[in-house]
DNA sequence: CAAGAAAAGAGAATCGATTATCATGTCTCC
DNA sequence: GGAGACATGATAATCGATTCTCTTTTCTTG
């Protein structure tokens, strides 16, 4: 069995997916290759600490990553299968919503709902 | 059968910050009374099984309470003081941004940056 | 006041997520 | 081929958050 490729395998299969994913459900996407779930997560950091990879929270589920390059955007979490899709656009008019004093540096927009798949399979 | 005191301090307390608390926080504005961490605990469930509180996921801070009779809005975290305060008002054009087949049935809307107390500190 | 029920406080136990350890396995470079 | 550096998988250890347990206290009612 390769082994040296693991963590390759680790950062392909977070590129491929369509959003962010935690370390388990890394892990389990990477179930029929044998990688531990302490080799996810020792890719994981190093892929932060190289800049490659960010970690991303998203409601009820922890710490998600998912490549750096995605630009910004935010997420769709499906109530019923709680995995997280990517989304495309933003918002516009966040300012008004600042109290006085306060300095914006940044936003967090998280949909809620149900994704294609769970609303079909229901 | 009023004998809950110290779980009526908890739900004043609550009502009295200006966003959702964390047990903890929760906790250590409760310092000089005694209250065990435990009976917070218990105030917080019983809350939430009666309906007057619900929990609420901000980012980085695992869960916080508030009360439930504030209606709809959104939070500013202050990435100094991690704290989380409640905002007023709500944004437009969040359809747009859901893809096709998808079901959006809510929203969160999390501004970051730093507040008024922690901007002047500086 | 007495007795029983609900609350409280302290700390132990639990739980899930993450990290550390350790004994191989694999690769690079010579 | 061999040495040493690094990677890996399994599992133990850790950590923070929450819940449980036990004993004591408080309240209600008679």
């Amino acid at each position: 069995m390769q082994r040296a490729n693991q963590q390759q395998t680790v950062f392909r299969a977070l590129d491929d997916a369509d959003g962010p994913l935690s370390a388990r459900e890394l892990w389990s996407r990477l179930s029929g290759t044998g990688i531990g779930l302490a080799t996810v997560y020792r890719a994981l950091q190093r892929g932060v600490e190289e800049g490659t990879l960010e970690s991303v929270e998203v409601l009820g589920g922890g710490v998600r990553y998912e490549p750096k390059n995605r630009g910004h955007h935010h997420h769709f979490l499906c109530s019923t299968c709680n995995h997280a899709f990517d989304l495309f656009g933003c918002v516009e008019g966040l300012e008004s919503l600042i109290p006085a004093g306060f300095r914006m540096t940044g936003h967090e927009v998280v949909l809620l709902g149900t994704c294609d798949a769970c609303a079909n399979a229901a």
